[in-house]
DNA sequence: GATCGTCTCCCCCGTGCGGGGGAGGCTCGT
DNA sequence: ACGAGCCTCCCCCGCACGGGGGAGACGATC
């Protein structure tokens, strides 16, 4: 059976976009579409999408509202992908932190778009905003400092944060963290968990990955 | 002050070589030497060095043994650094799992004996079997196929362990592991625990690292 | 002076994780 | 036929982890 997608977007012209995408793949079938966060609950009760993937501005309720609705009011909820149009887009986290599952540029290549949503409908969560990678990879992958600096800046982390994250990296639990920071652990927990909301990350292992992957620290 | 040490190896050319290394750096102090692992006990109570560099195969007491008497007897135990001969010696992990606190190849360079040390005694884990390190080095990094797979054969992962923990490395949860192999999430954590122990990794952040940086698995 | 962001620390709470055991079935090699 | 190794699943258990709140101190910015 095919992964079954509801579209939230109010533009139409990037519902169309993304229907016209996924449509093409066999196993991706779009359900229906909504032009604002408030059309969705109902949407979904309805249609019972796997994936809805909904844009994080919107008239009359915002993708973060929406999501927070969806996950509070439905049971088995479908999971969710949040579509933005700016790569450095604060109401992303936001979603992220609200339940969303992912995180999708819409400026992303078709495949990616794809991927994004078998992935997603999958089960699992795209930890890491693909912008990062791109980034990297715009970059030219010039040794990871550069695109490092960059992904940093692109996740908003602050200076401590990055601190935390790069000792996370080398497989220090949070109270080694603390130990060499000379802080408590319940600072150290606070800043990992402002690390895993900004990067997407579910766990501590996730943001590690997402370290290595984004250039943020460099193997070997 | 400086990180104090013990050596235990029944060879007085390896405590010798160990001990030049070692004195060459003004941070580091040997304290004494013990040629056998019955004679540590007494004299950790009476040295209390800050790290034991203790060779895995010894008279009366090997370097399993030694280090579960030093955890249990002694409080506030000292750091507890596994030395062998061998590249793949079984025994290094009966002493990881008996509670040893890092890895070291006696063929390894003396920059990476004295950072070894070093980083002990800072109460990190050397996480990874230096020589998996030193392999991909050897294999020129040709990309990472080949030295991962003998990275894979250094450790001994079965084949299903390789699986989980690439698995691991793309952050799936043991639940979510569990239903992307079709088994049940205990079978999950047995394999898991059985590449924690391989690769001498505490949880599975310290795997995943090792997974990195060994070329096990390539970012981007 | 007020506000914002950062860093620091605190509470409660559920649960995923990992260690410690064990055990049965399977294939393979001898 | 037997053991070795692997995969599978089970038990109990403690704890680090992470989410959800909040709050005070400081500096910069407005």
């Amino acid at each position: 059976m095919p992964v079954t997608v509801l579209l939230v977007d109010d533009e139409p012209l990037v519902r169309a976009g993304l229907r016209a995408v996924l449509e093409a793949q066999p196993d991706i079938e779009v359900v229906g579409e909504a032009a604002d966060g408030a059309s969705v609950i109902p949407l979904v009760r309805r249609l019972r999408p796997d994936v809805v993937a909904m844009d994080v501005r919107m008239p009359l309720l915002d993708g973060i509202e929406a999501t927070r609705a969806l996950l509070r009011t439905v049971d088995e909820p479908p999971r969710i992908l949040v579509v933005t149009t700016f790569e450095n887009d604060e109401y992303v986290y936001e979603a992220l932190r609200a339940g969303a599952d992912g995180f999708l540029l819409k400026r992303a290549r078709p495949a990616e778009i794809v991927h994004a949503v078998r992935l997603i409908a999958e089960g699992e969560s795209l930890l890491f905003p693909a912008s990062v990678r791109q980034l990297a990879a715009e970059y030219g992958d010039d040794g990871g400092n550069r695109a490092a600096r960059a992904a940093m800046e692109r996740a908003q982390l602050t200076e401590r944060e990055g601190e935390v994250l790069r000792l996370m990296a080398r497989g220090l639990s949070n109270a080694e963290i603390a130990a060499r920071l000379v802080v408590g652990t319940e600072t150290v927990k606070s800043h990992v968990s402002a690390v895993l909301a900004k990067l997407g990350a579910r766990d501590r292992t996730q943001a590690v990955i997402a370290a290595y992957e984004s250039g943020f620290v460099a193997p070997g």
